[in-house]
DNA sequence: TCTGGGGTCCTAGGACCC
DNA sequence: TCTGGGGTCCTAGGACCC
């Protein structure tokens, strides 16, 4: 049987803040996303506020205010920075870690020779509060479908101190704990298919798994067929241990203010290419084609709306920023229309492969494309080193000319990442 | 006034082929 | 009057995740 565990961080982006602000412990705390339009991690205090996830700010800020709910811009190369610091001491508790997102990770414990797993959880909560002083929840099962379940109970069952195994349960246990979840807590079970469960008489984790699997493929899907085989124990999720490579790269931002102009918006292109081309490289990968979106605001329904997208092959797979950015803007200029106000743009790289499968180019000069690489490469240490977009492509424009930037109000600085926003510690 | 960004996987349906 | 069947490939869109 395998032995799976999902570690996840508490919280996360509200327990990352408070590492450098210890005055919000204890305290009502909400991240907002992007623009500070809404509320994307909440404390333990501000849920039981009753926050709700994704909540706008601009209707919160009247409760929060009363009840002295402190709001922060997202700051994501801190939690970035604190991710990467907890993946790499993970690492060590595994051979094989897959992760998973910002903040989880699965690993892959079953060849390990501790009989006791919670009491090995347990050490990797304590080195993790000790060295990154950030409040994680350990789940372990056979399947990472059971691993997410036991994640969530470790999360809300106090009794079970932040880690829970499963396989560490007998039958009629395992029964009573499953009876108790509503169906609703299972990983990749949303809204919809819950109201379609509740019609027919599921509404537990349990009424699920002991579901007829033929029939919840026919009535559903066979994602969902997969789901009830892995609350069994039978694996079906192949594991993606280790850096694969993503399969699309996108990069896409609503604007602080409406944009009207061509050349706004080309600039708004311009800026997301150069950020997905440099992930495109770091995978090491190529793009094979393109696609850009634009769209107007859907929140204002009377407003006239016009969401186009399109997308543009590139005529050779490539990593160059500049070529990967002319083919967006001819893009770009197909499918733009004058007279809309514009709210949000993106960017998506699509058919990627990797950088050494590319097929040659019959009519490729190589000493240019020799030299372009060098060049991507050398942009790529610049920006490293002095921040991104000190040196971009021509039409990104200057941060003074970029107002269609986002709004970030209450941002933290960058304690961990930028020499000039480190802490300072005063003696008193 | 003000509603995120970045992903995955699957399905249905159309175009096309023999 | 009567107009096949089976296959592939591609794309758009849905559902879900964090």
């Amino acid at each position: 049987m395998s032995r799976i565990a999902l570690v996840d961080v508490n919280n996360c982006y509200v327990s990352c803040e408070r590492l450098f602000r210890p005055d919000l412990l204890n305290k009502p705390v909400v991240v907002l996303s992007n623009n500070d339009g809404c509320v994307v991690a909440r404390s333990a205090e501000a849920k039981a506020l009753g926050v709700v996830m994704g909540v706008p700010w601009f209707k919160l800020k009247g409760f929060a205010r009363q009840h002295g709910i402190v709001a922060l811009s997202s700051n994501y190369p801190l939690y970035a920075d604190m991710s990467n610091r907890i993946m790499s001491l993970l690492a060590t508790y595994s051979a094989r870690q897959e992760v998973y997102s910002i903040d989880e990770c699965f690993l892959d414990l079953t060849e390990h020779t501790h009989t006791d797993l919670t009491d090995y959880a347990r050490t990797m909560r304590l080195q993790i509060a000790k060295w990154l002083g950030l409040p994680v929840c350990v789940g372990i099962a056979s399947t990472k479908t059971l691993a997410k379940l036991a994640n969530h109970v470790a999360k809300k069952q106090p009794l079970w101190q932040g880690v829970c195994d499963l396989t560490a349960l007998d039958k009629s246990a395992l029964d009573a704990l499953l009876a108790e979840i509503p169906v609703s807590a299972v990983w990749g079970v949303g809204q919809q298919h819950t109201q379609a469960f509740m019609k027919l008489g599921i509404a537990t984790v349990r009424d699920l798994r002991d579901a007829d699997s033929r029939f919840i493929r026919k009535r559903f899907s066979v994602v969902l067929e997969r789901t009830v085989q892995e609350l069994r124990g039978v694996v079906c999720l192949s594991p993606g241990w280790v850096g694969c490579a993503k399969q699309q790269i996108m990069s896409s931002r609503s604007f602080g203010r409406p944009v009207h102009t061509f050349a706004d918006l080309a600039e708004a292109v311009t800026t997301y290419i150069t950020r997905a081309a440099l992930k495109l490289r770091q995978q090491n990968s190529l793009a094979g084609a393109i696609q850009v979106q634009i769209r107007t605001n859907p929140h204002q329904p009377k407003a006239p709306q016009y969401n186009p997208s399109i997308i543009v092959p590139l005529s050779q797979p490539s990593a160059d920023t500049l070529m990967l950015n002319a083919v967006a803007v001819r893009g770009l200029a197909q499918i733009f229309q004058p007279g809309y106000a514009y709210a949000k743009a993106g960017v998506m790289l699509l058919e990627l492969l990797p950088a050494t499968r590319a097929p040659g180019d019959l009519f490729a000069d190589l000493g240019h494309s020799t030299r372009r690489t060098t060049l991507m490469h050398t942009m790529d240490r610049i920006n490293g080193k002095y921040g991104a977009n000190v040196i971009g492509a021509g039409v990104a424009g200057m941060s003074e000319r970029r107002s269609w930037m986002m709004k970030q109000g209450q941002r933290t600085p960058n304690y961990t990442t930028r020499w000039s926003e480190l802490a300072v510690v005063q003696a008193v």
